[in-house]
DNA sequence: TAGTAATATTTAAATATTCGAATTTACTTA
DNA sequence: TAAGTAAATTCGAATATTTAAATATTACTA
């Protein structure tokens, strides 16, 4: 767990919308294709790239995979960032 | 003050080291360059990027252009992304 | 077993980032 | 004014990132 790659994980639009989206629970990669507006394997190397700073993590619930945030402490890092003025 | 633009700021090595080299107070310019130990072009456009994302200010001091953080929150940041695990 | 749904990988194009060399600008001071 | 110091800008090369199209993989289901 490298911070650079942790940052870079949330230096981008898109990934910081994935986020957005697991909020509040895990989430089908499925339902957060459309959520994020962008193609199926564009949310895909997002996705790996969250996954390889271990921001996120995997379950598969039948044919579906499921995404979680690994740590709550990453909303309230996001949380931090945006009130800073 | 946005957020991408923070997060960009924060992932990369040299960028980190800068925000490292002042976590005690303000720096110099010419003192954080051989900090970093990247050549002084190369400093001066990671703190462009830095100051464009609102998390350094600069001041002048004579000859010198002295760098300090925006806020101190920005250290308490970093240190809970490196503590992520 | 064939078809389908969910996801990953490959590829290529466009764009962005990182960096040092060379140059420039802005100040200060001898 | 000339020289020197501190910092910014320009430029080009190497590399990385972002994206969609095409294709592949995996696993379930009819």
């Amino acid at each position: 767990m490298n911070e650079v790659d942790v940052f870079k994980a949330l230096a981008d639009p898109t990934r910081l919308k994935i986020l957005e989206c697991i909020e509040n629970g895990e989430k089908c990669i499925c339902k957060i294709i459309p959520y994020t507006g962008k193609s199926q394997p564009c949310v895909s190397q997002h996705l790996k790239v969250m996954k390889h700073a271990g921001i996120i993590d995997e379950r598969k619930d039948g044919t579906k995979i499921m995404i979680k945030a690994s740590s709550d402490k990453i909303f309230k890092i996001v949380d931090q960032v945006k009130k800073l003025k």
